[in-house]
DNA sequence: AATAAATGATGAAACGTTACATGAAATAAT
DNA sequence: ATTATTTCATGTAACGTTTCATCATTTATT
């Protein structure tokens, strides 16, 4: 006899509507069986508030309709995004996330990894930098902001655009001499090419710039300096500032304004990533947005192999300007010029 | 004849060493076994790389590991800072997370609710809104900040002692008039208690205080006329306000600003939640810090029931007062106190 | 030395699905 | 009216584990 609050299985169904396992489980799945059949199921469904086990179909089919996501930090808010965008993509597609934090560690990833096989994933996302990060053969794999060799698809921000248009807007208003800020990385990823573009739109733009790669230790002694050595007569010889992340930005900002540097009055600053401080206000600075919702959607489909015939290496998806604050609006543009 | 790239099981690996199956399962779970199959058994799993399958285990035990959190926006940074620390949780007693983002929409808790139940989650940790909320008897739930009945334990801050902490903050930083600021909410839930918490700690400092609810459409146009209600002679009645949300702080502060109001020269202001514009800087405004580390913590152990003998209905944990540049530094406090 | 007790490996059954071979019933063709 | 064909519900096997009764082996007891 069985108990009362176990909970019903398809065998329960059956039973209970009076036909075999095999159509209980072809009405569940939306396969055609006979009017009668179908409806007879249904009710008992809804008799037994029956509910497929998801992992018996699992085991059946070797597949578990779920996708690790390996990020460093989900605190961090382009990382937030990012959990929340991928997250949606998978619901949507009926998949599971495993969150996996990473914290920037190497040993951290390599163990995600492992455990994401154990648990037999379907595939993973992965935001890493572990330079060596092993992999199974057989588990999908795509990479955000990172190359990781011809096997496996990188998905980004067109960086370098995004790095030419950041210089672009500088040009447009007004500025004439500016810099570009980078706090150090060893690893060769995908945003790297913000310098590059930032240096070539610069280049087009015939803006005269300087190029400072700040050491992660002590940023803000090194700006400081960095600033002395560029104030003449108590002015700053630049007008404009491209920070490789909003996060970057929004500290060298504070930086500023502590040392009585107006912006955008005395110098603009343009970040990178597109950071809103809640849901729904502006942006903590004029920025270059990166387009969150499309990576999480095209990271997604990439894995999951939707209508797509062969997988390109590399997908760089366009980025826009976005107004926040730090630098000359539109319109107080327009009153300077004329 | 299996395909050499089938995954291996239990069967392959009691074939390749040589033993019983159940002599497999018992060193891959720990139990204890003679010393000579114990080696034989290891190596045989390490020469062909074997992984459970932890979704046949999750079969057999009817236990999925996996948890589901309902939460409204993962990328609100008080949310995503819960998602965190929840996601760590789990992660450290092997268990999964079901990441649900409900959008504060009722219909849409109820679906994830269902869709969890599905899933065969071990339990849900909710922070949700809907009062009519359907959740099966045999589904272990803990809701955050909303008690939902004597069966149901509620984990929050102890949102009253850090109401009556701002007002108490706020007279210690010399304020003698100030004022509450919340959106209005219609769901009766423990934040509401911020309010009579700040009340009571009014009345005790004997500070003359004024309660404002603002309607959620026009916020901003309320605060604006609430605020020429209290000029007189261009100078504001109030030198001080506590925001219930870090949110509305941050809106309220940008608005006294661009009114030409000084904060934190001319009013003081203090929020509510602890939030940082990133990682590791510092809090985007004077606030009430919920300890979110340990409400993810209490959740987790009270959900999987580790160590307790009867679940508490409510729990509220201790909140601290953060200095975050929109009340006066105890430094320059005293020296205008001397 | 013979029997009793303890130890511990064995392998079948079960968990809740899906897929497929089987066979029964209904329809079409002669 | 009989046979051929189609349609479609049936029920068993299999997915990869864990558990438990069974049985073989070793150790203790007389």
């Amino acid at each position: 006899m069985k108990s009362e609050h176990s909970v019903p299985t398809m065998k329960d169904v059956a039973k209970e509507a009076g036909v075999a396992l095999g159509t209980v489980s072809k009405v569940v799945n939306g396969i055609p069986v006979g009017e009668s059949y179908r409806l007879r199921v249904e009710e008992a469904i809804k008799k037994l508030n029956y509910q497929v086990n998801s992992y018996a179909q699992g085991l059946k089919a070797s597949k578990t309709y779920t996708v690790a996501l390996l990020i460093p930090n989900t605190e961090e808010p382009f990382f937030a995004s990012l959990v929340y965008h991928i997250n949606l993509a998978l619901l949507r597609r009926k998949y599971r996330m495993l969150l996996c934090s990473t914290d920037f560690d190497s040993d951290q990833e390599q163990e995600y990894v492992t455990m994401a096989q154990q648990n037999k994933v379907d595939g993973i996302i992965g935001l890493t930098y572990n330079p060596h990060l092993q992999i199974e053969e057989n588990t999908p794999f795509v990479a955000i902001d990172r190359s990781m060799g011809t096997k496996i698809p990188c998905v980004a921000s067109d960086n370098f655009a995004g790095g030419q248009l950041a210089a672009e807007k500088l040009a447009d208003l007004g500025c004439t001499n500016v810099a570009f800020l980078r706090i150090g990385s060893s690893l060769d990823n995908e945003p790297n090419k913000r310098k590059a573009g930032f240096e070539n739109g610069c280049l087009s733009r015939g803006l005269s710039y300087e190029m400072k790669i700040l050491n992660d230790g002590d940023a803000y002694e090194e700006f400081e300096s960095f600033l002395s050595e560029h104030i003449q007569d108590g002015k700053l010889s630049f007008d404009g500032i491209f920070c490789v992340t909003d996060r970057l930005a929004y500290l060298i900002i504070k930086t500023l304004r502590k040392l009585n540097l107006r912006v955008p009055e005395d110098v603009q600053v343009i970040g990178f990533d597109g950071i809103r401080p809640f849901q729904g206000t502006e942006y903590i600075c004029s920025t270059i947005v990166q387009p969150v919702p499309e990576i999480a959607e095209m990271c997604v489909n990439l894995l999951l192999q939707e209508n797509l015939s062969s997988k390109p290496p590399l997908v760089c998806l366009p980025v826009t300007y976005a107004y926040g604050g730090t630098t000359r609006e539109p319109d107080s543009l327009f009153i300077r010029i004329s």
